[in-house]
RNA sequence: GGAGAGGUGGCCGAGUGGUUUAAGGCGACGGCCUCGAAAGUCGUUAUUCUGAUUUUUCAGGAUCGUGGGUUCGAAUCCCACCCUCUCCGCCA
């Protein structure tokens, strides 16, 4: 008998039984992202599985009667054959229905998983970046009595960065660090790892960098973005885009104890992205590369508290740049920026004095059900009550090779050396200058 | 890579075609007992969908690793795949 499993196990990203009872409302909250979708083919469909999957049910109810019957005659040695034969019409009329049912289904589903998340009531309203919203600034620009150079300047100058070879071993969007440039970066990961888990309550992880197709839908990178991931010739394994793929996944199809949340987890990995479409865009330096590093975290979070656990972790994310006592600006994304899982999404931007311009180094999402709802991760509100699906929070905690872009330039000095930032110092072996050797 | 064993509810574990409507146990929750607790005892104890009722239930469907197949009927039989464990080989 085939099963109806796969609606069932995982629904589809919104509930979808609330988007077909307010499907108005749904709509009208999702255009202002910006997105149009077919929503009248949805609901006809919608409406069409639930009447075959009424006719199925009670021809079931039917079958599972008489399977009784059956049974029962056969103990007693009765004669069962016209039972039999009558069922066997019932059975043969069920399999077309199940057929027409199962081709609905993955229509809904389908449909349900190229919806993207609903922005949240306090999400600015508007169409791109410039709708952005700032919300606050810490630092201002470094003054320079000469003109800063950029990071991909300094970097070469100082002979700790090479984009030249790294494209001769791999190709374009590839870095080489070499001697202070490789153990600053090491240096960054250490610190921002030390500050989360030792001071901030994260527990640190270090997942597999690689993920299968289930964890990328469960985060919403699949079925949409294929196009951005790296996929592993011969295997059904994707290259991590970011640490948040394999740390949603952590509790994907169980049921966690209330007591537990919030959960929190930081996590160094590397990661890799096509960067599809961004052919023009950055390209010199360290800021758009195939492969960076970045330690991220992620708060597992009971609904109530998950806009406060926001606040926290891009908090925590920018005390990291406090603490490096960089020139940062936090932006509250508007409706048509929001990335696909998103409910509401802080971006914090770095200071890039060559650019004058501020650049994304961390961005902090509340993806409240619409993750756990992909990826069937609950949590019993206390004992003996029904499970509902957690909140999902994550946020780079930051860019390390970002970082370092700005680290170089906001620290250069004019005889082309570069201050160590005094936190990391301890991480260096006590070096307070990388120097022109 | 070779050989073998296995996957059943929160956990352990029985179940080789039809009163299995998944036994039994552990844990958890509640009642009784008690000054209180332990012990004892009685009861409750999965998830999910549809429809009624409406905030408390009721009726029905699905789920025994996943997906197919055989059958009037599958946890049980057949096929494919995934995962776990044991032994051997190779390897940081």
């Amino acid at each position: 008998m085939p099963g109806l499993a796969f609606f069932n196990i995982i629904s589809g990203m919104l509930d979808p039984k609330f988007v077909r009872e307010n499907s108005q409302l749904v709509k009208t909250l999702i255009e202002k992202r910006g997105v149009k979708l077919n929503w009248k083919d949805f609901l006809s469909l919608s409406q069409k599985r639930n009447e075959i999957l009424k006719k199925v049910e009670s021809l079931r109810f039917e079958q599972n009667k008489a399977s009784k019957e059956i049974g029962w005659k056969k103990q007693e040695g009765e004669n069962a054959a016209s039972v039999i034969a009558e069922m066997r019409k019932v059975s043969d009329n069920l399999k077309i229905l199940e057929e027409e049912l199962k081709v609905l289904d993955e229509k809904v589903h389908a449909f349900l998983l190229t919806v993207p998340n609903i922005p949240h009531e306090s999400v600015p309203e508007g169409k791109d970046e410039e709708d952005n919203e700032e919300v606050r600034r810490f630092g201002r620009p470094p003054d320079f009595s000469f003109s800063p150079k950029p990071h991909w300047d300094i970097g070469a100058d100082l002979g700790i960065l090479d984009f030249e070879r790294a494209s001769k071993i791999a190709g374009a969007r590839f870095v080489i660090y070499y001697g202070a440039g490789a153990l600053l970066e090491r240096a960054l990961i250490n610190f921002m790892l030390d500050v989360h888990t030792r001071e901030k309550g994260y527990r640190e992880v270090i997942p597999p960098y690689v993920a299968n197709e289930e964890s990328l839908t469960g985060t919403g990178n699949l079925p949409k973005f294929e196009d951005d991931l790296f996929k592993l010739r011969g295997y059904s394994w994707y290259m991590i885009p970011t640490a948040e793929v394999p740390l949603t996944n952590l509790f994907r199809d169980e049921i966690l104890e209330g007591e537990k949340l919030p959960a929190r987890f930081a996590a160094y990995t590397p990661c890799f992205r096509q960067e599809a479409g961004s052919y023009g865009k950055d390209v010199r330096g360290l800021i758009r590369l195939h492969q960076f590093n970045k330690v991220e975290l992620m708060t597992f979070s009971t609904p109530e508290s998950s806009y406060d656990e926001l606040e926290k972790l891009t908090a925590d994310a920018e005390d990291i740049l406090r603490r490096l006592d960089l020139h940062y600006r936090v932006v509250a994304l508007c409706t048509g920026d929001l990335g696909f899982a998103g409910a509401k999404t802080y971006d914090l931007e770095i200071w890039m004095p060559h650019r004058r311009k501020f650049v994304e180094i961390s961005s902090c999402t509340n993806c409240e059900d619409f993750q756990a709802r992909r990826a069937g991760i609950r949590y019993r509100p206390g004992p003996m009550e029904k499970p509902e699906y957690v909140h999902t929070l994550n946020g780079s905690g930051v860019a390390a090779g970002r970082t370092v872009s700005a680290i170089l330039e906001n620290y250069q000095q004019e005889d082309g050396s570069v201050l160590v930032p005094e936190v990391l110092q301890p991480y260096m072996n006590g070096l307070e200058r990388i120097s022109v050797p």
